[in-house]
DNA sequence: GTCTATAATTCGATAGAC
DNA sequence: GTCTATCGAATTATAGAC
């Protein structure tokens, strides 16, 4: 008898797949990730990868989907602490650091997702977008309540604004190491802070961002 | 008898054969970009290429050595501008929009490199970080200026900050469309002001950052 | 379920005619 | 310089034994 915890051999096994997916696509992105590797990664032979999946494609389009999940529920998780609606700038920062937390992380799944969903084949980029569109939207909302609250700025594009801010987390992957000196929580703190308030220090007391030499 | 500026037919030709390259590597990366495809987009055969390069790997070298370079020259003309020193804070920002129209401008080159120095094969990727940290170095010292002048935060990493900055603009060609409403000068113009004065309305007057519904 | 063997393509690259 | 022809390796995927 099965239960919800303990999942079937049968299951593990696609569950070692999947992990061992995300791992190289993580790393060496689509192209570099062969059925092969990811199989050796696993002691297996590449042919009975096709036992679980029917396609790389698949295979990959199931990492991405699970990578966006995580992030998505990370962020919900984190938003859902607090009154969202009467709190729409804490509710953004909350998101932004929950965010930057999954793209640094040591999971494996987001970031195969932002490192590959821009180098898709065009023949599977539009399925995974479906996936991608619905998380697009949640910061979608996210942005524009905060600003009809006008707690952020309304001069500046609200597309470009939600497209910047993941774009500065998103690109984490490209230089942040585990092993360096900071920590991804770190890491992810001053994203959020940059975010939020800028580079350029504040005058008023009582600001998030620091006046100098803190 | 040849010109400085008109080039022979022999380097015409090779000049066709990188811009082919640049678009091709900036819309569908490394992997997914052959070297049939390249020369199909000028109409040649695919083994007519390796008369003027011995490598694939030696051909988008080129091509990101080149993007690399476009974006440098932009930011070094940008800040040769002003006095750097005297006005370190005018200095980055300049910096920072003139890399964001470099990587979202109609020039491949750029677009072609942030998209795909990240997804290189191990053995080449070493290579290309050569030139890549020379103009990391830029960077590097633009920041650090502003930051021993006081003009922006120094409470958080620099390193950090730095790579902060470049996601942020380097994210823009997998989203950016020329075709979109806003023009490619107006996104560069939003994303430096994004990246200095941050997301949350400054209150002094005078500020870059306005109120609101300017 | 996992293996061995192999088909079918694609790709980077070379050889040699013209 | 550009072409045709082709090699060798890698890759996705299938067939069928166990």
């Amino acid at each position: 008898m099965t239960s919800a915890v303990l999942l079937k051999k049968s299951e593990q096994t696609r569950q070692r797949i999947l992990d061992a997916a995300a791992t190289l696509l993580a790393a060496r992105g689509y192209a570099g990730t062969s059925i092969k590797a990811i199989a050796e990664e696993i002691g297996m032979q590449d042919a009975s990868l096709y036992y679980y999946f029917p396609s790389k494609e698949a295979l990959v389009l199931e990492v991405l989907h699970i990578g966006t999940s995580e992030a998505e529920d990370a962020v919900a998780t984190a938003v859902a602490a607090i009154d969202a609606n009467a709190e729409p700038l804490e509710a953004l920062r909350l998101a932004i650091v929950a965010h930057a937390k999954s793209v640094l992380g040591m999971g494996d799944y987001p970031r195969a997702n932002v490192r590959n969903f821009g180098q898709l084949p065009a023949e599977i980029r539009s399925e995974h977008q479906a996936e991608q569109a619905r998380y697009g939207r949640t910061w979608k909302a996210l942005i524009e309540r905060a600003m009809s609250a006008g707690v952020i700025r309304t001069d500046l594009d609200p597309g470009v604004v939600r497209m910047l801010i993941l774009g500065a987390m998103n690109w984490g992957p490209e230089w942040f190491k585990t092993e360096g000196a900071l920590s991804s929580d770190r890491v992810g703190e001053q994203m959020a802070s940059l975010v939020m308030e800028g580079l350029v220090p504040r005058q008023e007391r009582g600001h998030p961002a620091k006046a100098k030499n803190d």
